[in-house]
DNA sequence: ATCATTGCAAACCGTTTGCAGCCTT
DNA sequence: AAGGCTGCAAACGGTTTGCAATGAT
C-alpha cells in the first residue's frame, strides 16, 4: 500500500540512497490521485513547505522513471506513481512494462489497467501491413466512474 | 496521390489562402517517408534552398493539424501526413479521426492504421474499471516489412 | 571518509508573441 | 483594395548542464 515506501525500498536495493528530496516527491506521488508536471509537483510541494529545488525534482524523475516506479502519460507528458502492488512491475529487465491508462478528461484521475497483450485485432493490423509489432503505447481518455 | 495539391484545396475551399510557404511545406510532407519535427522540416528546407522562416512553420503545422491534413505522432510530437484518399478523413466535425500508427524503429518509416473501432478488448477493460471511453490513442512501433 | 545527491546559476532549445510589411484574393 | 499570411526580433518557459556544497552510507 505506502507507495513512497515501496519505492524507497527498491531504490535502496538498487544502491540508491533514500533522501529527503527523494522521500518529499514519493510521498507527494503518493497522494495525487492525476499525473503531475514537474512544475506542478514543485509548486505543490513550495505550497506545502517542503522546499525542493527544480533541477532536483527533475532528475528524481528521471531516476524513478529508470526504475519503473513512475510512468509517463504519453499526451501530457506527465507523471504518475506505478501499481507496486504487481512484484514484476518495477522490475528492471523488462524494457516495455506492459500498463495502459483510463484517464478522465473532467478529473484527471487516472486508472491503472494491466494489458493483457496484444489482442487478436491489434495482432492481424500489424499483419496485414507486414510490420513485426515490438511495443504499443495506449491511452483511453473518457469519463471516470464520479464524472460520468 | 498528390497529397500537397489535394490538401491545399482543402485548406482553400475552407477560406485558407494558397501560399508559396505553405506549398512548400506540404511538398515535403508528400516526400517525407518517417514524420517530423519541426525544426527537422525547416533544416530540410533550407538544405533544398526553400527557405521558410521558422515561425510560419509553426504556424503552418498548426493550421494543417486544425485542418486534420497532418497529425502528431504521440511518443515524438512529430508530424505526419495524414492519408487524404479517404474523403471523410480530413472532415473537420470529426473531433477524433480515428487512425494509429505503425512506427518502424529502424528506419522511421510510418504506416497508417485504419481503425475498426474499440475492439471488444478494449472496451471491456474499461467497462471493467466503470470508466466511459470516449477518446483513446494507440501507437505501434515495430519494424517494417524492409526492416525486419 | 567517501561518493551519491542536492541546490544554485546560467545556459539551452524548442516554441510563442507582437508587429510591420508582403502577397494572395 | 483588403486583410490573411509571412518574416524578423525578441520574449518565454520548460529542461539541461556544470560545479561546489551537502548529506546518506
Amino acid at each position: 500500500m505506502p507507495y513512497a515506501e515501496d519505492a524507497l525500498q527498491i531504490l535502496k536495493s538498487r544502491g540508491y540512497r533514500i533522501t529527503q528530496p527523494r522521500r518529499k516527491v514519493l510521498e507527494l506521488l503518493e497522494r495525487a490521485e492525476t499525473a503531475l508536471s514537474p512544475y506542478e509537483i514543485k509548486d505543490l510541494l513550495d505550497s506545502a513547505g517542503e522546499r525542493v529545488d527544480t533541477v532536483s525534482i527533475y532528475r528524481i524523475l528521471e531516476c524513478l522513471e529508470d526504475n519503473h516506479l513512475i510512468h509517463r502519460v504519453l499526451t501530457s507528458g506527465k507523471v504518475h506513481k506505478c501499481d507496486l502492488s504487481n512484484e514484476d512491475h518495477c522490475r528492471l529487465d523488462q524494457e516495455d512494462h506492459c500498463h495502459h491508462n483510463l484517464i478522465c478528461r473532467s478529473c484527471g484521475a487516472i486508472e491503472e489497467v494491466h494489458c493483457p497483450g496484444l489482442s487478436p485485432l491489434e495482432a492481424n493490423l500489424g499483419k496485414q501491413a507486414g510490420f513485426t509489432i515490438e511495443t504499443h503505447h495506449l491511452e483511453f481518455s473518457g469519463l471516470c466512474r464520479k464524472c460520468s
